[in-house]
Order: structure tokens, then sequence, then C-alpha cells
DNA sequence: ATCAATCAATCAATCGATTGATTGATTTTA
DNA sequence: TAAAATCAATCAATCGATTGATTGATTGAT
């Protein structure tokens, strides 16, 4: 056995904390599942809250990295950059399959540990977004006339909702199971674009 | 004291279930809340779930009732259709102040309970999108390649997350305390029309 | 090279507190 | 007075956390 007990009971943790929530985890079911003694979650983590935030920490990594990453494409054209999140946030998703679960998870029944570590994610990449549009409207690209926080709620809703109520679109067959990748083509497309046909002046 | 013990219950437990989610509440918060002695809940609604089940309930009548009322407004355009779902929605989440956190809730952490009824009132509601944006491509409203799947995945994405997000944009001075009736007007517009400028060929 | 000391890691056992639920008695209502 | 509603008290089960003991590897002195 290479993984110390460690990294497997934050392994295991993160799919029980995602899928059932904090609360609805015990430290038994934990450890059970970590195939770890049930202590070691006190004496590694300082308790069942602190692997907790341990887990939630690991989660936002890569959303730094790409809030970072994308700050510094500022001399690309607004389009590109909002296509360019638009991959990025998916291949996170992709790469981590429960992110949207917790961010969700800490929005609806907001922890005293993760309320911190969400508010900072969301007001940086909200603030990203808003950059861009702003370059965006500044060099006649978006309309001008599109309110700057409405459209960065829009951008993120998009995005995010749509990793939660797919397994369920799944079930009822009302999304088939294609690539994430052309929804995320048409949802940019009907951002930028519209679903309405141009019969009409503007 | 006009109002019975089952009435008080459910109208402490809404809000506690809301933001706490149902494992993170006990009895005997929800019983100090109602003010009313713990051993009603089982007495009323046999155990702590069937309570749950009956806020559940509840939350759902109102949202039922819309999409059998914009059932029957197929002789509207697709684009009003539209609008008035918009509306509704908006006029049900303002009445409604904690089905949002309900619904997100159900779609994160299911419970055995709730998944039928929300996966019910997904089924459901996401047919009636379907049929309004199939009527609109059929009428040379809306652009004919438009998916169907990821269109309605939008549109309920659009609304849905904006009121989960809301509390925390609002706090981060991203969104100001504007009604929402402004939010849905803008969505929609979004949605139809777009972002872009109008300076390229389509 | 040997032995004692020290360390982090892990364990079974158990702590007091809280959980959801139930009981039987009591009060209120019809 | 019969039925419905409410109550305090209590149940077994489980909760998160801690304890002291044990293990095996490392270190330091001789």
């Amino acid at each position: 056995m290479e993984t110390n007990s460690q990294v497997k009971l934050i392994r295991a943790a993160t799919p029980l904390f995602a899928q059932k929530g904090f609360a609805a985890v015990s430290i038994r079911e934990l450890a059970e599942a970590a195939k770890v003694n049930g202590a070691l979650i006190s004496y590694y983590f300082s308790g069942k809250e602190g692997l907790y935030s341990a887990v939630l920490e690991e989660q936002f990594v890569p959303i730094v990295q790409m809030i970072q990453k994308l700050s510094a494409t500022n001399h690309l054209s607004a389009m590109e950059r909002l296509t360019q999140y638009a991959h990025n946030v998916m291949r996170i998703h992709h790469q981590n399959p429960f992110v949207a679960q917790f961010i969700h998870s800490e929005l609806v029944n907001p922890s005293a540990t993760g309320t911190k570590v969400v508010t900072n994610y969301i007001s940086q990449l909200a603030q990203l977004i808003q950059v861009i549009l702003e370059d965006g409207i500044a060099n006649n690209d978006f309309k001008p006339n599109c309110s700057l926080g409405y459209a960065t709620v829009f951008l993120a809703g998009i995005i995010n909702f749509y990793f939660i109520i797919k397994p369920f679109l799944e079930e009822l067959a009302i999304l088939s199971e294609q690539s994430d990748e052309e929804y995320f083509t048409q949802a940019i497309n009907i951002f930028l674009h519209g679903t309405i046909r141009r019969s009409e002046h503007e």
C-alpha cells in the first residue's frame, strides 16, 4: 500500500461529501470507505470538519489556477477569452467530477468552513468575467446595453447548472449522452447570437 | 392560537430544511422553532422524513399549477409563451423564497423521498419548454439549428441558478438589489438575441 | 554493532452527547 | 365521556471525539 492514510481519507471522502452532504456522512462511514481507522480523521485533520475543509480546498485548486491563467490573456479578444473560459471550465468539471456538487452544496447549504472558500472563488470568477465583458463592450464586440452583472450570472448559470442537472436529464432522455463539448459550443453560440431568427430589425 | 400544530411545523421546517439540509436539522430544532412538542412530528408526519416530504410537496404545488396553466396556452406564440414562463417562474420564486434551495438541494444531494418529486417536476417542465421551442422552430420564430435539449438546459439554468447565487452576488456588490423583473427581461433578451453586436453576417 | 530512547502512525475501546423515535400519562376538544 | 391532541420522560442507536496502548521504524549514545 503506497498511499498514506491522509490521501486515502481525502480520496474516499470526496464522493461521499459531494453526494450526501457534510452532515449526512459519519466519520465511521468515512473511515470504512477509506479502509482506515476512524481515529485518524481527528489525528490528521483534527476532526470531520477539518477533513471536509481539506477536501473542499483540493477541489478549488484547479479553479484558482484557471482564473490566474485566464487573467493573463488580456491580449486576446473578448470572444476568444470567453471561449477559452468555457473550455477550461469544461475541462475542470471533466477532471473533477464532484466540483460542481461541492460548489452548489455550499451555495445552497453554506457551511461555516466552505463559505469563505466559495465566496472567494465566486468573487474572483465574477470579476474575471466582468473584465472580459467590459473589454468586449469597449471594443464594440458586445452590445453596450447588456448589464454586466446579469450577463455574468448568465454565463455562470449556463455552465454550472449544466453539470448539476445533466445526470437527471440523461436519465429522462432529454439529453442524449453526447460530449460536453457540444453543449458548450451551443451554449456560447446562444449566449452570443441568441435563439431567435433574424426576421426583424434590431 | 389559530394555526394547528401541523401547519406550525411545516411553516417552521421549511426555512430550516431549505437552508441547512435534511440531515443537518434535528427534530428538537424543528419542534423548538415551531414551538411544538417534538413528539408531534411522529404523531402527524410519522417521522422527520415525513415532515420533510410534506414540506417538499408543498413547495412544488405552485410549480405544477404553473405547468398546467402554461400547457393550455398553445394558442400564443412561442415567444409569448416563453415570456409568460419566465414571469411565472419569477413569481413563484418570489412567493416561495425557498423553492430554489429545495430543488437544488435535491439535485445535488438526492434524498430517498425527494428524488421522485423533483424528477417528476423536471420531466414535466423540460417537456413543456421543449414543446414551446419546437413550436417556435416550426413557425420560423427560432433558429432551426438550436438543439432542443441544450436550449432547455440553458433556459432552466439561467432562471434557476439566478436565485441560488443571488444572495452571494448581492453581498459581493456584483448584483445591485434591483428587481428580479429586470433580470428576467434581460435574460429573455439575451436568450433570444444574444450579446454580440450585429457587425457580421449570419 | 548493540541497546535504549524516541517518534509518528495506527489501533481497539470507550467517552459523553445527541440523534430519531416511542411510551404512557395528561390535557383539550367535541 | 370518548376521541383527539399534547406533553414530559425515556428508549436504543448513533454521533464525533478522545483515550491509552501498541506497532515499527528511526535516532543517538556507547
